[in-house]
DNA sequence: TATGAATGAGCGTTCATTCAT
DNA sequence: AATGAATGAACGCTCATTCAT
């Protein structure tokens, strides 16, 4: 039913399993992971749900093996800065980087962002934490005033959230996400400075 | 409260609704929207589900109660910042008492910051956006440049996520208040003077 | 569809969940309980499958409840004979009762009996072998001759077994009860006088 | 057994399909059949599903297999029983062989007695069946007394529960069978002195 | 002001089976 | 001799909702 002769069916074998992260992707940042069925999924894919089944252990594991795959960038940037000196040019070029990660897989982001209260009881939920806690020790000083500590989650949190928040406001994506950067980085800053230069 | 004479005869016996309104809001903020069900609702309040239905036409019909009565004293600040000038010194009192308004309805806005995908397709959704786009009116000149404009949206945001991001952070919530205030009016005063100033 | 001016609808409300559980052991003790399936339940039942879970959490509880109600008499003779001497008398009376308790909940012991792979991972399971502990140590000294112990437990599995076996026999059902109770009871005289009287 | 140049030609290399009724039954033992599935099985011998259809062409047959491989002893028991005359001296040596054979394949027979609603409607009920008849037209004298009659279904029941039945009592298998037999043997015994002694 | 009883739709998941390679 | 990929049917279960009482 649909595809039987022009070679649209033939040529899907072997990539299925990319094919169902894509649509699972597309289809949890646009209506959220509860919303999203597996009969959703396997119909715009042209399968049956238990084609599913076969790639994907379960509708959990589509999730975190999509998040593995895409957020794998972020986790090595994390692991380079780690090995950096904390200084402020360091977290700079860090807060630089996440900037790009971010963009380069900004549906998993918009659907980690819009879907907290769903992901805390998902293994990503922990996944995801570990990451940021990661970040956030690199990024700030323990020891730092507490508005120095809010500045740097805020950072964090326009650079997540920057994005898909200012969907009306006109101008290009790049524009934006080098103004987010900015902002990200002048917090940053302002945090070293406070907490180290005194 | 205990009107025992006074105008709010309606309201007085027969609390029911409201002890609806805050098991839900509880368990929404909780578990998240989806995750919650009626049944469970019944439950906590040992009724069952139909006297929900007697109480709320729907379970969104519950979520949008309590998002308005709780939402109010927002809706009444953004409605008095509508009439003052567009100054820094509003901008800053407009901030500082929204900060009081969100802490006073913490797990609202905790629910509201996690459940972004659910809430899109609810009422609520749109309810909450011409709040926020109220809001967003009064804090930012929509000539500003980007960056200013992100740093007036980063604000906001940093209010929003602040508080329940910080919760492994020690310190008592009203010091972690001030300090998310703190960074979120110095994004306000920056936006300010960009835009204004520049 | 079905019964719609005829008061059969009418009459059924109230005691669905003993209709429930008629059927069920019906279905269960002709089928099996894992080919039996909650649909087919319903629809003997004409009612939804959503019924049934406003009666019943699970299947298994489905099952459960039945063996509880249906082994009550059983539970019964048990405790009672607990608090008689051990004599030979006494094993001959709790052999003659129990003939007549299984048969009046014959379905429920043929299931027992054809569902044993089944029931082993289920709680009736344990409860059941609880039973049959309590009976071993009511009709068996723990210290007999091993072959005695296997009497015992061939009576006993006479008992459960012989009704539904001698299913092609004809003669009637009272006339094979009896013949039934006879070989245990022979069974379970000759345990007593090997261990007891040597 | 390392048959290399002996009859057994055919069955010597690729012993997949004596591995598949291996693990097939030990788990159709150990959790039932339904509770087994192809797919259990296959990852025990760390093989595919499919694989499992080159050898088999169903799950049915994987079971009958078994069964006419494992209780050919039996049946070829029944044949010489057949033959000889029905005295007493051949029934005890019919029991006494019996016994010998089902420990020979016990994880089967345990399988048999615990599956018994499941087997009914598969090809293997009817099966067994008729080698339960075929042993019974040799034990007992259709014209005999329905008390000797149930001690002869008894003794065939006694010997095929037996032995995992009494799995908690100590003492050794070898002991037990005994055990087993012996009360088989008085059981027969005393029927066929009933029926034929008057 | 509520309850008891039920429904229809849907969910995630599993199963035995098939078939081209 | 076996695999990779998929299917169709079914399963147990949960949900928001309804309605007579």
């Amino acid at each position: 039913m649909g595809g039987t002769m022009d070679g649209t069916r033939k040529r899907r074998r072997g990539n299925t399993r990319q094919r169902i992260q894509d649509v699972a992707l597309e289809l949890f940042a646009e209506q959220g992971y509860e919303k999203t069925s597996l009969r959703e999924i396997a119909e715009c894919l042209d399968v049956t749900k238990a084609a599913l089944y076969y790639h994907f252990k379960t509708k959990e594991e589509i999730l975190v093996s999509i998040f593995e795959d895409l957020s794998r960038p972020i986790e090595e940037l994390i692991e380079w800065g780690r090995q950096q000196p904390h200084s402020l040019e360091t977290k700079q070029e860090i807060i630089r980087r996440y900037s790009e990660a971010l963009t380069g897989a900004a549906p998993l982001f918009r659907f980690m962002q819009e879907n907290q209260a769903t992901i805390r009881e998902l293994r990503i939920g922990e996944m995801f934490k570990t990451r940021m806690l990661g970040l956030r020790d690199i990024l700030m000083d323990p020891d730092a005033d507490l508005v120095d500590q809010v500045r740097c989650v805020s950072a964090l949190f326009t650079m997540h959230a920057g994005m898909h928040v200012l969907q009306d406001v006109e101008s290009d994506p790049e524009e934006k996400r080098k103004a987010v950067l900015e902002v990200a980085t002048d917090l940053i800053t302002q945090a070293h400075r406070g907490s180290g230069g005194g």
